[in-house]
DNA sequence: CGGGATTATGCAATCGATTACACACATCGT
DNA sequence: ACGATGTGTGTAATCGATTGCATAATCCCG
């Protein structure tokens, strides 16, 4: 596959109309360009039809690196994510673009892979480009660091997923309603153990991840369910799971329902469940936190705990905007963010029927 | 929610350190700051000591909008995509994102939701802040604009979805292999009708879209297996999937293999089907391209063509940044990017069963 | 020890857009 | 008719970093 001819030439590059340009073919200064260009100032109906005309003509782009430059408003965030990997990102990025884009925003992203070093250097670039907002949409490795790009300037908002002061948005309000009706359904179905299984540990611990475990714990407790946490080790290989749920399962007073914590492991667990032949949900009921169309088509059906990340990003980057001045005021017309269906799918555990 | 204070002010954000500041910290010339953070050019042990010293108690990171219109060089990437909503596009995006860090690019995202409108918005922004070059990750709507832009000097890389002329790096040549081997096990097995089954026809055709029905098309008919093209209308409404589903199947002579030809619609189908009592894959077989966990959890098991899209997404950005002159030649270790396991379960067909 | 090469540093122009300021003209009220 | 406003436009400084050129210091070798 041979390079293109030009590769690694300096200048690079076509001219490039710059507002000099459009200024001297229109036949005004580059102020009068500017001003028609943003609407800013005075501008005569003859004159900025010239200059529109020119514009569109030599096909004018404003340079952003310039307008920053000198107004110091790049028009870009960043998004700063833990783990692009995770699906729930797909959707929450989305619904960031979305609203960005509708305001003339650009987006930046940048996946840290929960690596200290790669998360230090993207945070880096981020600032470099002098990105007006960072968005974190999960826990941050170097919260030091973190601070400090912060002192010098940087503006950074907390996805519910990234914790930090608690406060209405977050994770653990959002979240709240739809996981108490979730435990309260199984409580009434009649499980007495539960199975709470996550994934590795990560470090930190992601602040949603947590939010969600300790709310699920005191919700079930309370109503005297047992709740069994299960680490699960080794997502990667169907056999190792397959084991680890047939160990869990196969104990004297196994649970009788698994409260699956986060999206992505979900089908993992499903399969290792298959594998393992235990029938669903009649052995054990099976609940997820997460979304997507293949939850639904899954069939047994399982139940869901969804989370609509598309309107949680819409929402993060309506309010940073606002902030910023470059949007009006969010309008407070809040779906649930989190919504639990009691009519899914989930079963009353043998030992209970009796009751 | 009070917005911050100072929401709206000009100037905005604390002073910020620039190369002066360092400067003037380290007793030398801008220049010469410079020159050290470059590497480019002389600088002594000790000054280099002095300035990154000062680098770092200041904490200088320089603005890459300055650096940009200094140097014509914005160090970053753009990634424009016709529909964000596939899932397809996270482990793309996040294969162009890990290597456009490890070489020090930044990515910016835009989605043209398939709207003219949007996407003429999307690349002008592109457009605006100077990416070095753009990954069209699928079919673009605005190919004149497009074009417009590339003469401006817009560096313009398809995807292997976006099609384009045909050299070995496209979605047809790269699927060609994992179609051939899956269409051959369809034929072997028996199956004499196949549906092919596409979502809402999007204009323009999705460039992979076609490329994939002509190949299987071809490559079944050539095996002497009928294909029948069904379009799937409001796949949103799971009713009307299940309906469209059983008039399908409650034909004379139904298909007995479903060949799904797209990721996102595979969810929805296998809902219709278990919604519809269809069994699989006795009654018919079902297969699909795209890749997912959850599609290799679901039960009864399926047949996927696997598209490895992160390692699409790596080779597109290590390209594009070769051909840049920011990365050095891309290995061309290639693994097969699309596969198909041909024990996959499918299952012979009722009627040919006594062949 | 002289002089060309090499190393080290500073000065100042430059990239493209924005905007404070100055100026010119038009309008209007009294 | 005069100054107070209100419009329309241009001049030039400015944002932060890079880099060509000039200058200065050092070195090497015969």
């Amino acid at each position: 596959m041979a390079p293109s001819p030009e590769a690694g030439a300096r200048p690079a590059g076509p001219p490039g109309v710059t507002i000099r340009h459009v200024a001297a073919d229109a036949g005004v200064s580059t102020a009068t360009v500017s001003r028609v260009m943003s609407g800013r100032g005075y501008a005569s109906g003859a004159t900025r039809q010239t200059v529109l005309q020119a514009v569109e003509r030599l096909g004018y782009r404003p340079s952003a690196s310039a307008r920053g430059l000198r107004t110091a408003r790049t028009a870009t965030l960043g998004v700063l994510v833990a783990n692009l990997a995770n699906p729930v990102f797909l959707p929450f990025l989305r619904g960031v673009e979305h609203v960005a884009e509708a305001h003339g925003y650009a987006v930046l992203i940048a996946d840290s892979r929960r690596s200290r070093d790669v998360e230090r250097h993207e945070l880096d670039t981020l600032y470099a480009h002098r990105v007006e907002a960072l968005i974190v949409g999960e826990s941050v490795e170097n919260p030091e660091h973190l601070a400090t790009l912060s002192e010098a300037g940087l503006r950074v908002v907390r996805a519910p997923d990234a914790g930090g002061e608690s406060t209405a948005w977050s994770a653990a309000a959002i979240e709240a309603p739809a996981i108490v009706a979730a435990c309260t359904r199984l409580a009434d179905l009649g499980h007495r153990r539960v199975a709470y299984v996550t994934g590795p540990a990560t470090r930190p611990p992601a602040p949603r991840g947590s939010a969600r475990r300790d709310l699920v714990v005191q919700t079930l407790t309370v109503r005297g369910v047992a709740v069994e946490p299960v680490t699960m080790r080794g997502t990667d290989d169907p056999d190792r799971v397959t084991s680890a749920i047939r160990e869990l399962l196969d104990t004297p007073r196994p649970p009788t329902a698994l409260l699956c914590a986060a999206h992505p492991l979900a089908p993992r667990l499903l399969r290792a469940l298959a594998d393992a032949d235990v029938a669903l949900p009649e052995r054990v009921s099976f609940l997820t936190f997460g979304d997507s169309p293949w939850a639904a088509a899954y069939r047994p059906a399982i139940a869901v705990i969804r989370r609509d990340a598309y309107t949680e990003g819409r929402a993060v980057a309506q309010r940073v905007l606002y902030d910023l001045g470059a949007a009006p005021e969010p309008g407070s017309a809040d779906p649930p963010l989190a919504t639990f269906d009691p009519r899914q799918s989930m079963a009353t555990p043998p030992a209970a029927a009796p009751r």
